[in-house]
RNA sequence: CGCCUGAACACAGCUAG
């Protein structure tokens, strides 16, 4: 049974979960009994591949063999729940592991936290850490890490800071990535200058940033428009750590929503001397600047040698090209690309179909339109308000009234709110 | 009865009105 573990831990690991449960399958064929690690490994694996399914599976099989699931087991089955944005789902989870007698511990709380956290709920995130402090569960540097993180992208970074100076308190030192998910926390809610600030003030005190939070800031000033500031820290970061494939990728975006797509393309050459290779979230985005800018050949060029550097386009890519060619109503290249991504094994997602809706409209194909609206659900795709916002739209100009009402009644009857 | 071993938690980048 070790065997079998550390080689399906392995499996697990590299994201190979077919193969890990194949393992796991032979290993019970040749009459082994697995264990609640190793249980707990796999949930842990389908978990991280985001197979929530596959996961909660492996728990009601450990009740029909009789293995019981440990703190361990929930709790990473909490920690997925609560990743794949299901807090409810977590919730249970902590109830049917009380009911079943096995007390949830400090990891346990600290996925919760994070989880309602990352949702923006902070107020409950402050109610597990109540809960935690009066069951003599001691928060730790990562309970700590992820409610500052958590109330600075909330704009409440004064109950940050509270948290902060309480650490220390409750024996917990801050750490990088502490400093670093609140510079991060700052940025987004868009206090950049005073992420810069804080970074200056760690930095008189010895405090070494990494690629983290360099990174962090980058996008910040990225996303308030200062561009020439981030390309300034880009420079100024030198001294502590190297820019990686994110710190490019981050900075190409900036040059490109300010329209300076030249300077982008050249530091895409510039990471590529560098040796750091441009993934798909690098393709994506210079692609999305070079339609942003009208650029459609390049762009199409750019999905050509994409390929032939090895980085398959994905559905945000396809979205983006789909999208720039229905802008410029060049509806026949755009179903060229749709027809490409299903050949890919790509499915449509909503953005897919949102685009194409408003595409057809523009290209007054306005029975297409509303076919292709229909046919989304059958593929088991829900419109959300963008997508009728579309056909509502393109009804208005067309002063057909009462259709458009009866889209936003269908819309309603969705469940889907209006605007 | 004690000890030891294998599993879980926090930080940065991409798409539609």
């Amino acid at each position: 049974v070790a065997a079998y573990t550390t080689l399906i831990r392995g499996f697990c690991k590299a994201n190979q979960m077919d193969k890990a449960y194949a393992t796991f399958r032979n290993m019970i064929a040749v009459g082994n009994k697995p264990d609640v690690v190793l249980y707990s490994i796999l949930i842990d694996g389908y978990c991280k591949a985001k197979n929530l399914k596959a996961a909660l599976s492996l728990l009601d099989d450990m009740k029909t063999c009789n293995i019981a699931a440990n703190v361990v087991t929930y709790s990473t089955l909490i920690d997925g729940c609560c990743k794949a944005g299901q807090i409810d789902k977590a919730n249970i989870l902590l109830s049917e592991m009380i009911k079943a007698g096995c007390s949830p511990n400090v990891v346990t709380y600290n996925s919760m936290i994070d989880g309602f956290c990352q949702s923006g709920a902070t107020d409950m995130a402050l109610k597990v850490l109540a809960e935690m402090e009066s069951k003599e569960c001691h928060p730790t540097v990562v309970t700590y890490s992820s409610l500052i993180c958590g109330l600075c992208k909330a704009g409440k970074a004064s109950d940050a800071c509270k948290l902060l100076k309480k650490m220390p308190k409750s024996g917990c030192e801050p750490n990088i990535i502490t400093y670093n998910g609140l510079i991060d926390g700052l940025c987004k809610a868009n206090k950049v200058d005073d992420a810069h600030g804080l970074l200056d003030e760690l930095l008189k005190t010895g405090f070494t940033p990494n690629v983290n939070t360099y990174s962090s800031l980058i996008d910040g000033y990225c996303k308030i428009k200062n561009v020439d500031l981030a390309v300034k820290l880009f420079g100024g970061m030198r001294g502590f750590c190297s820019p990686n494939v994110i710190t490019y990728t981050t900075l190409i975006r900036g040059l490109c929503s300010s329209g300076q797509i030249n300077s982008a393309r050249k530091m895409f050459d510039e990471m590529n001397n560098a040796g750091i290779h441009p993934d798909i979230y690098t393709y994506n985005v210079l692609l999305k600047g070079l339609c942003r800018a009208r650029r459609s050949e390049e762009a199409r060029e750019l999905m050509k040698s994409m390929k032939t550097n090895g980085c398959k386009p994905n559905l945000v890519t396809y979205n983006t090209i789909i999208d720039e060619l229905c802008k410029i109503v060049r509806l026949d290249l755009a179903f060229l690309y749709l027809e490409e991504m299903k050949v890919d094994g790509i499915l449509s997602d909503v953005y897919t179909y949102s685009v194409l809706v408003r595409g057809l409209c523009k290209g007054r194909r306005h029975a297409e339109a509303k076919e292709l609206l229909n046919s989304m659900k059958t593929q088991g795709c829900t419109p959300n308000v963008v997508t009728y916002s579309a056909i509502i739209d393109e009804l208005c100009k067309l002063q057909e009234l009462h259709h458009a009402l009866s889209y936003f009644e269908d819309m309603k009857d969705n469940g889907c709110a209006p605007e």
